[in-house]
DNA sequence: AAATTTTCAGACCGTTTGGTCTGCTTTAGA
DNA sequence: TCTAAAGCAGACCAAACGGTCTGAAAATTT
C-alpha cells in the first residue's frame, strides 16, 4: 500500500477545487503539498486556460457517465464503457475521478439542483392553479428534456439513495417541508381542497415523472414522443385537467 | 467447450417444464434425450413428491432472488448472495436455474401477472368511478404489500425491460388497448372527463406506483408507512380526491 | 532551452463473479 | 439389495472489472 494516493496534480488541485464542500470521498487524497520555496505561480491566463480544459473534459466524462450510469445503472455500466464513451482512455478517466463511486456521485450532485428545481418555484403569494401549472409544465419539460438524468436520480432513489442520501436528505426534507408549508397556506385560504399536501406534492411528482423514466412505454402505448409538440401539450393538459380539477374546489361543491 | 450443457437432470426437467412457452433462453438446453428402452417410470406418488420439494426450493430461491434484485438490481445482485439468502450452495442454486438471466427473467416472468392484474378488472359495465376506485385501492394494497414486485418490475421497465420485453410487450399492449377502450366507452357515455384514456391510465399508474417505489423517500417525508392503516387509507383517499374529481364530469361545468 | 509540472496511455494486477467439473450422497424404481 | 438418476457441495476456472504503476508526451514556467 503506497502513500502516495491518486495521482492527480497536487498543486492543479488547489486550484480547481469545487466550490462544493468537499472533493475527496474518503480523504485518500494525496495531500503532498508542493515544498514552498520556489514556487511557480503560474500567470493567470495560462491557468484559465487549463482550467477551462480541464473542466471540458470533466464535463464530457460526467456527460457519458450520465449516460451510461443512467442505462445500466452503477453497477451495470463499467469504467472501460464509459471512457469509451467519453473518448478518453480508462487512465485519464481516473485521472479526473479517483474512483467508479465518486464518478457517480459527481454526476448525481451535478444534477441535484436541476432536479429539485421545479419544486422550488411554489411561493406562497402565487396562485396555486398557476403555480401548479407552472410546476407540471416544468417538470414536464424536464422530463422531456433530460429523461437521463431524472431515470438516473430515480433509481438511485428508488433503492433508498445510498450514496448521496446525506447530500440529498436535507435539501429534500427542507424543501418539502417548505412547500407543504405553502400548501397547507393555500388550503387554509380555501383556494384547494382540503388534502394532506405531501399527497398533491407526491401526485405532481409522480405523474410528471412517469413521462421520463417510462419513455419507452409511454411511446409504445402512446405511439408518439413527448418531443412531439402536439403531444407534449396533449400531456400537459390532461395532467392539468386530472390534477387541477381534483384540487380545485367546486363552485358548488 | 463441452456440448454436456447444463447438468440438470434431463428427463425429471422434461416433467417439471412448466406451462410457459419456452423454457430454455437460447437453445443450450442439454437436449440429450434418455434412451427409450428400459426407461425408468417413476410412481406418480414420487413424481408429486420430487416435483413438490423441487417446486418449492425453487419458489425459494426465486423469493430470495426477487428481495436480491430488487434491491441491487440484476447486476448489482451477486448469485452467491442470492444463494446465500435462498440458504442453498450456489451450486445448487445453478441446478435449479441455468444462469444468471434466466433466474431474473424467472422472477419478472413469476411477476407479471400479478403485476398486470389490477388493471384487468376495469371492465365497460362498471361504473367507472366505482372501478377507478378499485383500482386505486388494489394497486395501493400491491404497492403496500410488494415493494419489491414494483420496484424490480420499475427498474426494468425504466432500462427498456430489455430481456422481457417480448413477453411483456404483446400482453401489455393488449391489455392497455382494452383497457383505452373501455374508458373511451365510459366517455362517450358522458361518465367522464373527455381525457387520452392512455394519461389517465399513466396518472393511476403512476401514483399508486410511487408509494412503492419510493417508499423510504415517502416515509420520510410523512412520517408514516403504508402499513399503518391510517397513513394507507389517508393516502387512498387523497387519490381518490386528486383523480376522481379530476376525471369526474360536474354536475354544471 | 532547460526544468518542472500536468496530462495521458499501455501494460499490468488483484479481486470479484458468473459459471463449470468432479464426485459424493440421497432417493427411488426393479 | 442393486442400480440409475436426482440432488448437491467444494474446488476450480476464465473473463471482466476496478484500479495502479511506469513512463513518456505536452504544456508551462524560468
Amino acid at each position: 500500500m503506497s502513500d502516495s494516493g491518486a495521482r492527480m496534480s497536487p498543486r492543479f488541485k488547489q486550484w480547481t477545487a469545487e466550490s462544493h464542500v468537499s472533493v475527496s470521498i474518503k480523504g485518500k487524497e494525496p495531500a503532498r503539498q508542493p515544498s514552498r520555496k520556489r514556487q511557480r505561480v503560474p500567470s493567470a491566463a495560462s491557468l484559465n486556460r487549463r482550467l477551462r480544459n480541464s473542466e471540458r473534459k470533466r464535463a464530457v466524462i460526467l456527460e457519458a457517465a450520465l449516460a451510461t450510469f443512467s442505462k445500466y445503472g452503477l453497477h451495470g455500466a463499467s469504467i472501460e464503457q464509459i471512457a469509451l464513451q467519453a473518448d478518453v482512455s480508462k487512465t485519464n478517466l481516473f485521472y479526473y475521478f479517483n474512483n467508479k463511486e465518486e464518478l457517480y456521485v459527481s454526476v448525481l450532485r451535478s444534477l441535484l439542483d436541476l432536479w429539485l428545481k421545479p419544486l422550488r418555484s411554489f411561493t406562497e403569494d402565487q396562485d396555486p392553479v398557476e403555480a401548479i401549472r407552472d410546476y407540471l409544465r416544468v417538470k414536464l419539460e424536464f422530463s422531456r428534456d433530460h429523461p437521463e438524468e431524472s431515470r438516473l436520480f430515480c433509481m438511485e432513489v428508488m433503492q433508498g439513495a445510498p450514496l448521496i442520501l446525506t447530500e440529498l436528505q436535507q435539501p429534500l426534507h427542507d424543501l418539502v417541508e417548505n412547500k407543504i408549508a405553502v400548501i397547507q397556506a393555500w388550503i387554509d385560504q380555501g383556494k384547494l381542497t382540503a388534502i394532506e399536501p405531501y399527497h398533491l406534492i407526491f401526485s405532481l411528482w409522480a405523474t410528471t415523472q412517469h413521462y421520463a423514466d417510462f419513455r419507452v412505454q409511454v411511446e409504445a402505448v402512446a405511439g408518439k414522443t413527448l418531443d412531439d409538440p402536439d403531444f407534449f401539450q396533449e400531456t400537459l393538459s390532461s395532467l392539468e385537467t386530472i390534477i387541477l380539477n381534483g384540487v380545485t374546489p367546486r363552485p358548488i361543491g
